[in-house]
DNA sequence: TATATAGTGGACCGGTCGTTACAGAATATC
DNA sequence: GATATTCTGTAACGACCGGTCCACTATATA
């Protein structure tokens, strides 16, 4: 008995998920919350518990539809050669994206990993085992990418890949040029290396 | 006539440049400064009329005496061969340091950068100075270090290697770990090279 | 000694923060 | 129709923020 829920759960995390995406944790505040979701203080404390509960949900949704469908074609056994290359193009098309677009303003965890939130253990647990996931789906595009190159120099290549693709993230908002620079240099890395391996 | 200022004000403006160091510009205080310098709340505003105005001698105070001091073997005409490795080793080491060195604080401009101050056009101009000045170190250093290497090829890993750097110091407090290996990766980029350019 | 400046401590301002509480209206089941 | 649950307002809480103001003390010069 009793009456039933009226607003659909998804669709408001999805609108906290866009506030908390742009503004960092701390910047986003609850009337900001109300605003984006629809719903007043009350309802967001009564289905969430607190804005750190609607945070948590929020990143879920940002890991669930946001990150691994980037991820997906760099993921299984058998990774087209061209994946790793597609993937680096279509970041720097997202972050280069006019503003408009929500990818826009970067890494969802790494502009919240700015303020005290990041001291937090399970928001630094998350965000290691993000990277973990990115450096082995980098991993297996390097390796369809440039099946004959040495294993030593593809994992020396992975890593800087990795890491140029990570710093872009963490750049995104501070120095977008600085940003998508680090991605055309890790595709020129991978190209330099193209030569030698036919 | 009247008294003489008592305190030595770049002592008061190290203490606090140690607090937003530490902190960033948000998350320092006044209470904080006050704390750190050993001022009163009046004394602060008396002599740097804002936050924000003890903010700006901080930053010039840590270009001044930690960032410029770093960079000086990778300037001049005649740079050392070693020293482009020289530096990132001092970096590692600094960032690793055990959490007790200031430096293990990743760097003020960047920690700064991360919340609503970044938007101020004119820390964004400082940061961007700071990169260029950055990048052109580092491209002394590669080109002392491999002066037989290919414009194109030194061209390239120096924006790598910077990128690199950057990635470092944007990650210290969010991902030590990702931090150190990424400078190592870009050590192993560099040496990776010179096999070939001998 | 008179006076101008440097310093302290504390009260206070308006504002924002996350959170709690409560009255009342809407809507479901029994 | 009774009742349980979901909503919406709105007010208030205690805490913190940067900044201002003022009375008071200390120390320098003229």
């Amino acid at each position: 008995m009793g009456r039933t829920q009226a607003f659909d759960r998804d669709t408001a995390v999805r609108a906290a998920r866009a506030v908390f995406w742009q503004s960092g944790y701390e910047d986003a505040s609850v009337p900001d919350l109300e605003r984006a979701t629809g719903l007043s203080r009350s309802s967001i404390y009564n289905a969430f518990g607190s804005k750190r509960g609607l945070f948590d949900e929020a990143v879920q949704s940002y890991l669930d539809e946001v990150v691994r469908p980037r991820l997906r074609p760099l993921e299984g056994a058998q990774v087209e050669p061209g994946a790793i290359i597609g993937y680096l193009d279509g970041l720097r098309e997202a972050l280069a994206g006019a503003g408009s677009a929500p990818a826009a303003n970067g890494c969802l965890l790494i502009n919240a990993a700015g303020a005290p939130i990041a001291h937090d253990a399970e928001v630094a647990r998350v965000i290691a085992a993000y990277r973990d996931e990115l450096r082995a789906a980098v991993g297996r595009g390097i390796g369809a990418h440039l099946p004959a190159a040495p294993e030593a120099e593809r994992d020396r290549l992975a890593d800087a890949v990795t890491g140029l693709v990570v710093a872009a993230f963490a750049l995104v908002r501070i120095a977008p040029e600085e940003a998508s620079r680090g991605l055309l240099t890790a595709r020129g890395l991978i190209d330099s290396f193209r030569p030698q391996a036919r």
